[in-house]
RNA sequence: GCGGGCGUGGCGGAAUGGUAGACGCCGGGGACUUAAAAUCCCCUGAUCCUAUAGAUCGUGUGGGUUCGAGUCCCACCGCCCGCACCA
C-alpha cells in the first residue's frame, strides 16, 4: 500500500460511482432478512443543502449503514417535500416558474446529497410535486372524504388585501402583511377540514405506547391535544338570556363569585351594542399581545356588564363581567369565577373587590383560613359548599357532575383544545384540492379516473392573487355527475398532508394507487426517524392521524407511523460584526480570519467583533456551506465532524480546528490502514481484548445512535494499534477498525478496503464479530479507598475473593499511612472495582 | 406564570451510586527539517509543596441519604426549550 495522502477530491467521487453501480442500497421488500425502515426528515428543497441537513442526514446514514452491516434489509430512501410558499415568492420576485425553480434546486441538492456518500435508494426518490404523487394524494382525500372526516365549513383567516392571498400567522407582522406591509383583514372563507378531532382520544392514548420518542416530544403532543374533563350548565341571566359555561373544577361551585365572558363573545358584543364604555373595554382588550408571555405580565382587565347571571344551587345572582383573559376560542368562551382557587380568578377578584370564598381546605377544621396572597389549586376536602361539605375534589366533582345531569341543568363533557385540520390555502404551489363544485349536485368528487388533477403549467405571478382563480380556463369543467358546467376548487393542500404519508409511498409504490398495504406492512412503521425539533408537534401529529384515518378507511394495518423517533440539535457557530452607525454588519466566517485570541476581516485585516454561538441562520451570517468543507476536507471529515464531540440531541459548535482535526484523523487512519501486514504474525493479547471491547461498545453507542462515544472509542483503538507491534492482532484491529469506521466514514473505508484486498466493497461487508471470551479482562484496577477517599490503587486477578482484596489492600503502605493506627470498624469490597475502609 | 431539560477544565464533552475530567479541540515543550508544511513524542483542573514523591480542594449554591454522591432526595440560583391566562 502507498504512503501517499488520501485524497477525497478522487477517492470520494470513485466511491459513490461504485455504490450506484453495485445499486448497494436499493431495498429489496422481498429479502428475507429482517427489515430495517431507517428515515430522516425529507428537505424542503429550498436551493442549496444546509449544515443542518449534513448533520441529519450522516446520523441517519450511520445508522442505515450500521444495520445492511449487521445483516437487516435496509429502506433508507429520499426524496423532496417539494410545494410550499419559497417557490411562489421565487416566482414572484425573480420571474421563474415555481417548477422549474424547484425541479432545479432539487437537482443541485441531489447532487450536494450524492457528494456526501449517503447510502439512500435513489431510485425510490420522488417530490410531492409530481402529478403522480400529489395525484395520489388526491385520491386519498377522497377517500376520507367519503368516510366522512372531510368537511366544509366558513373560517376566518388572515387576507392580505394588497397581494391578494391569505397570510399564515407567522406572516402577520404587527397586524400588516410581511411583504405588502398592508393592514391586513380578518376575512371568512369556505374552507376544508380534516377531522383529527374525531381522532384526539386515540391519538392521547397512542402517546403513551410511543416509548422510543423523547418525552418532551410526547409531552409536546398531549399537551397539544388537550384533555379536559368537567361540567358544562348555563347560567340564568337577569337580562332572560342564557349563558353556557365549562368549568374543569364543578366541585368549586359554591366559591364562585362572578361570572365572566371573552370580550368577542355574543353576550359581550350585545352590551357594547348600547353601551359604548363596554364597546371602549372590548376595543381595548383586543390591543394586548398574544404572546404567553405579554399576557402573563397583563394586568387583568373587567368590565362589570351590571347583568346578574343566576347560581344554580343558591340562587345568588352573581355580576357578570366582560374579561381579557377569558378565551373565546376555548370551552365556551365563558367562565364561573372561583377566586379562591384559580389564581387568574384570584387577580382579578382582588383587582374589583370581589368575595373570594373558601371552598376548599386542607382539613374541615380550616374551613375559615384566609387565603396567603394566591389562589389555592391543591387538593383537599370542600368546606362551605352545602351537599359537598367533607368530601375530596373528586367525589365532589362527580356529585355536582350528577346532580347537575339529574336536573337537566349541565352534562359531564371532555373538551379538547385540540382543533380541526383547516388544510385549504389559497396559492398555487400546492396539491389541487379534487373537487368540482356544481350548481345542482353541490360539492363533487373528482372521479378516480380523472386524476390526477393537475396543476396548469401556464400561470403567471405577476399579478397579485391565486393564479388558479384568475386563470382563464383551468377551473371551468363540467360536473361528474349531472354534466352541466361547474368549476373546479381552486385552494390547494397544505404541504403538511404531503408530508403526512410519503414514507408510505417510499415503502411501496406501485403507479395504479397511492400504495400497496401488503408491500407498505413488510417495512412500516418507520423503525428510526431522525429530524429537528420544530416538527415536534405538527408534522409527527398530522402524520399520526393521517395513518390513523387511512388505517380507519380500512387502507392500512398500521396505526402509528413512527416507532421510534430522534430529535437531532442544531448546527451553531459564533457570529462576526461590526457596529456601523446604528445597524450592525455581519460578515460569514469564510470572510474573517480567527486566531485564538481574536478575529480579522480578511479584506483589511481590521477586527471584529466575535458574538455569542449561536443556530448558524442567513441573517447572522454565521453559515457554513456543505460544498465548500467537502472541497476543502472531503466528505468523510465533514461526516466525522458532525458524529464527534457533541451528543447528538444537543447543538454542535461548528469550529474550523474541529474540521481540521477531523481531516487530520482521516489522513491518520489512512496511514494506519497502511501498516496493515499481511506478513506479520503472532498474538497480541491486550490489543485483541481492546478490538472485542471497542466492537462491542461501538455497536451498543451506535445502537444508541451516541455518536460521540463511538468517535472516541474509535479514536482509543486507533492509539493502541498505532503503538502496537505487528502481529495478526494488530492486522485483526486495524481491519476492524476500518469496518467499524465505514458507517461513519465510508469513502476512506472502501479505499482502504480495496488496498487491502477485502473481498467486493466494504459497504457490503459485515460487521465484525465480536469474541465473548476476550471482552472479559484477566486482571483489573482496584480502587482502595480510606473513609471514602482515594488512597491507593492495585492490580488483582479479575474475581478474586473479598477475603483476598481486603487482605491487599490492607498491605498497602499508602493505606496504612492514611489509616494511621485507627480501629478499623468496616470494610466495603465490591468485586472488581474497589475497596474501602472505614475507621 | 406553567411544563420540560440542562449546569463537570480555556472549549465540546466522558463517567451501571464505586479511581471525576475518557476522547477531541485549544495551549505549552520537544524531535525530525537548511527552513516550512506534514508527522511523531511529552505536558496540560486549581492550590500547596521539602517537587520522579506527596497533600488539600474541586462537577452552579446550601442541606440531606450513604461506607462512598457529578449521579439519589429537598430547597435555592442560573441558563435553554416549549406553551395555552385553557376555566
Amino acid at each position: 500500500m502507498s504512503n501517499e495522502r488520501f485524497d477525497p477530491s478522487v477517492a470520494d467521487g470513485r466511491w459513490q460511482r461504485a455504490w450506484d453501480d453495485a445499486r448497494c442500497f436499493d431495498a429489496d421488500s422481498n429479502s428475507d432478512k429482517p427489515k430495517s425502515y431507517v428515515l430522516e426528515m425529507f428537505p424542503y428543497p429550498s436551493g442549496r443543502i444546509h449544515i443542518g441537513h449534513v448533520r441529519n442526514y450522516t446520523m441517519g446514514d450511520v445508522l442505515a449503514r450500521y444495520r445492511k452491516m449487521q445483516g437487516h434489509e435496509v429502506l433508507h430512501p429520499m426524496g423532496w417535500d417539494a410545494f410550499g410558499m419559497p417557490a411562489e415568492n421565487a416566482a414572484m420576485e425573480k420571474g421563474v416558474h415555481p417548477a422549474g425553480w424547484t425541479y432545479d434546486n432539487i437537482e443541485t441538492m441531489k447532487g450536494q446529497l450524492k457528494q456526501l456518500g449517503f447510502a439512500l435508494d435513489w431510485s425510490r426518490e420522488f417530490a410531492t410535486c409530481d402529478p403522480e404523487y400529489y395525484g395520489h394524494e388526491q385520491s386519498l382525500f377522497i377517500e376520507l372524504f367519503n368516510a366522512g372526516l372531510v368537511y366544509r365549513k366558513e373560517s376566518e383567516v388572515n387576507w392580505d388585501p394588497v397581494d391578494m392571498t391569505v397570510l399564515a400567522n407567522e406572516q402577520v407582522i404587527d397586524g400588516k402583511g410581511w411583504r405588502s406591509g398592508a393592514e391586513v383583514e380578518k376575512r371568512k372563507l369556505n374552507q376544508w377540514f380534516l377531522k383529527i378531532t374525531d381522532f384526539a382520544e386515540d391519538l392521547l392514548e397512542g402517546v403513551q405506547g410511543l416509548e422510543d420518542w423523547p418525552q418532551k416530544v410526547r409531552l409536546m403532543q398531549e399537551n397539544w391535544i388537550g384533555k379536559s374533563q368537567g361540567l358544562e350548565f348555563a347560567f340564568d341571566l337577569s337580562n332572560g338570556g342564557t349563558l353556557p359555561v365549562y368549568t374543569t373544577r364543578p366541585d368549586t361551585i359554591f366559591g364562585a363569585s362572578f361570572v365572566a365572558v371573552a370580550a368577542d363573545h355574543p353576550v359581550a358584543q350585545d352590551v357594547a351594542a348600547n353601551n359604548c364604555e363596554a364597546a371602549k373595554f372590548i376595543e381595548l382588550c383586543k390591543k394586548g399581545g398574544t404572546t404567553a408571555a405579554e399576557l402573563e405580565t397583563a394586568e387583568k382587565l373587567g368590565f362589570d356588564t351590571g347583568i346578574g347571571a343566576r347560581h344554580p344551587f343558591t340562587g345568588e345572582y352573581l355580576p357578570l363581567y366582560i374579561a381579557n383573559f377569558v378565551l373565546m376560542d376555548y370551552g365556551t368562551g365563558a367562565i364561573m369565577a372561583v377566586p379562591g382557587h384559580d389564581q387568574r380568578d384570584f387577580e382579578f377578584a382582588t383587582k374589583y373587590g370581589l368575595p373570594i370564598p373558601r371552598v376548599v381546605a386542607a382539613s374541615v377544621e380550616e374551613a375559615a383560613k384566609p387565603f396567603d396572597g394566591e389562589a389555592e389549586a391543591g387538593e383537599g376536602v370542600l368546606v362551605n359548599s352545602d351537599f359537598l361539605d367533607g368530601m375530596d375534589v373528586e367525589a365532589a366533582k362527580a356529585e355536582v357532575i350528577a346532580r347537575a345531569e339529574n336536573g337537566g341543568w349541565g352534562k359531564g363533557t371532555t373538551v379538547w383544545r385540540l382543533r380541526d385540520w383547516g388544510v385549504s390555502r389559497q396559492r398555487y404551489w400546492g396539491t389541487p384540492i379534487p373537487f368540482i363544485h356544481c350548481e345542482t349536485c353541490g360539492v363533487v368528487p373528482v372521479p378516480k379516473d380523472q386524476l390526477p388533477v393537475k396543476l396548469p403549467e401556464d400561470v403567471s405571478f405577476e399579478q397579485p392573487g391565486n393564479p388558479l382563480l384568475r386563470h382563464p380556463s383551468w377551473k371551468e369543467t363540467s360536473c361528474p355527475k349531472c354534466g352541466s358546467a361547474a368549476q373546479r376548487e381552486t385552494d390547494t393542500l397544505d404541504t403538511f398532508v404531503n408530508s403526512s404519508w410519503y414514507f408510505l409511498r417510499f415503502a411501496s409504490q406501485p403507479s395504479d394507487k397511492p400504495f400497496d398495504a401488503d408491500e407498505v406492512a413488510k417495512w412500516m412503521p418507520v423503525g428510526q426517524y431522525i429530524g429537528g425539533i420544530e416538527h415536534a408537534i405538527l408534522h409527527l401529529l398530522y402524520a399520526r392521524f393521517w395513518t390513523r384515518a387511512l388505517a380507519h378507511v380500512g387502507l392500512l394495518e398500521v396505526k402509528e407511523p413512527f416507532a421510534s423517533l430522534f430529535t437531532q440539535g442544531m448546527v451553531t457557530h459564533e457570529t462576526y460584526s461590526r457596529k456601523d452607525g446604528a445597524r450592525e454588519a455581519f460578515f460569514m466566517p469564510s470572510e474573517v480570519d480567527r486566531t485564538s485570541d481574536g478575529a480579522t476581516l480578511k479584506s483589511d485585516g481590521q477586527p471584529v467583533e466575535i458574538g455569542k454561538v449561536i443556530k448558524m441562520s442567513k441573517s447572522k451570517k454565521n453559515v457554513v456551506d456543505p460544498e465548500d468543507i467537502i472541497r476543502d476536507y472531503g466528505a468523510d471529515a465533514v461526516r466525522w465532524f458532525m458524529l464527534s464531540d457533541s451528543p447528538p440531541e444537543r447543538d454542535l459548535p461548528w469550529s474550523e480546528a474541529g474540521i481540521e482535526g477531523c481531516g487530520r484523523y482521516v489522513q491518520r487512519l489512512w496511514r494506519l490502514f497502511g501498516q496493515y501486514d499481511e506478513s506479520a504474525s503472532g498474538e497480541d493479547k491486550d490489543l485483541a481484548r481492546k478490538t472485542h471491547q471497542t466492537i462491542a461498545a461501538v455497536a451498543d453507542d451506535i445502537e444508541a445512535l451516541a455518536f460521540n462515544k463511538a468517535v472516541a472509542r474509535l479514536y482509543e483503538l486507533t492509539s493502541a494499534a498505532e503503538k502496537a507491534q505487528p502481529s495478526e492482532s494488530r492486522n485483526h484491529a486495524i481491519r476492524s477498525l476500518l469496518l467499524m469506521a465505514s458507517p461513519m466514514m465510508p469513502h476512506l473505508a472502501e479505499e482502504g478496503w480495496a488496498a487491502m484486498d477485502g473481498e467486493g466493497l466494504v459497504a457490503n461487508a459485515a460487521w465484525p464479530e465480536v469474541d465473548e471470551a476476550l471482552l472479559v479482562e484477566d486482571e483489573v484496577t482496584i480502587a482502595v479507598q480510606h473513609m471514602g477517599k482515594l488512597r491507593d490503587t492495585l492490580t488483582a486477578p479479575k474475581g478474586s475473593s473479598k477475603e483476598d482484596l481486603e487482605v491487599l489492600a490492607l498491605a498497602s503502605e499508602k493505606v496504612q499511612r492514611s489509616i494511621d493506627g485507627a480501629d478499623i470498624r468496616k470494610v466495603i469490597v465490591v468485586p472488581d472495582r474497589l475497596v474501602n475502609i472505614v475507621t
